[in-house]
DNA sequence: CACCTAATTTACAACGATTGTTACTTACTA
DNA sequence: TAGTAAGTAACAATCGTTGTAAATTAGGTG
């Protein structure tokens, strides 16, 4: 939805614009794109554009999402390629897979500390502070000795517009 | 002739065991079995077992375990009347089925709040205790208007073995 | 630039977890 | 006893994801 990024726009045969747009460019300091090729690995269109359609998602967009967006725009995208690529985002730490039991996965590029609201019915995600105090309170019994990594807080219900279709059906 | 136990249909060969513990009891007053008759499902052998067995078990088998223990003791199950059941005891609010992003979801037997530790190499889960205090604390901005049913706090990370194990790879 | 090679992508099959379908059993009823 | 509703088992299908292997390409070399 952002229109300040590169011009990718679809439309038949769209694989020559977007190698032109591509070619000769070097991804924005800090970007995944740009995380990605410091990282040894090849800087293909096809990462370039997940990594670009991750950066303009909503911020937890599936990988079917991902997929979907990326044909419109390059139709020989393969499915394969999104979760590889996904994968390997996530194995350098540039994005977090979260699996917050809505079928698939979704990658969170957020990766400051953060909650999740997950809606029941439609699946949308979205991100709420956590107060750092509590993540502090989110301690380990200390005769249990585990070793955490990472905390999670995840609130599940209705957004706003699942609940008032719900409502409708209730009390009309 | 009006027994006071279910009738319990008799099963095939494998089964005799299971009548055994079963006939003439009442399945204990708030246990899983008898929410389920209460429910006004019937309260078959398999049905039993599978309470049974959910009761006996570590706190959060999946479903694939408490159909192998079942066909130890009643070969004929079906792994889908195992999901059946979970889903319908999940739908009285017997139990929750929780998804830890471990593969398939898990049977949460505890209904207390509380949090879970789960360990990224093997997979198992541990409930820890959640400060009251802290679930208050966990709010939803106002301006979201979403409607909360359930709080999970979840800490990943590496179990005492696991963390041992993977110690050893490092050190040696 | 033309070429080389390892990295990458693709098409497609396979997988694990779960659900749909449907015929067969069983439980309860008239 | 047959009738009806509920439940189970066998099996296929679905979804999300990964494995495989052949074809393609990125990025360096001369
Ligand atoms: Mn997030
Ligand atoms: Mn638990
Ligand atoms: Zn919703
Ligand atoms: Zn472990």
């Amino acid at each position: 939805m952002a229109k300040t990024g590169p011009r990718l726009h679809a439309g038949g045969a769209g694989q020559r614009e977007l190698n032109a747009a591509l070619s000769g460019r070097e991804p924005d300091h800090g970007s995944l794109a740009a995380l990605l090729r410091q990282s040894g690995l090849k800087l293909t269109p096809q990462r370039h554009l997940i990594c670009q359609l991750i950066e303009n998602s909503d911020g937890h967009p599936t990988a079917e999402e991902l997929y979907e967006s990326a044909t419109a725009v390059m139709p020989s995208m393969s499915l394969k390629t999104v979760y590889t690529t996904l994968n390997d985002l996530a194995a350098l730490n540039a994005i977090r897979l979260v699996n917050v039991g809505t079928g698939g996965f979704r990658v969170e590029s957020n990766l400051e500390p953060h909650g999740h609201l997950v809606c029941r019915m439609c699946g949308t995600i979205m991100d709420i502070p956590v107060n750092p105090a509590i993540e502090e309170e989110l301690a380990v019994p200390p005769e249990i000795e585990f070793e955490v990594e990472q905390r999670e807080v995840t609130l599940r219900g209705l957004c706003r517009s699942c609940a008032s279709k719900q409502g409708e059906g209730a009390g009309a």
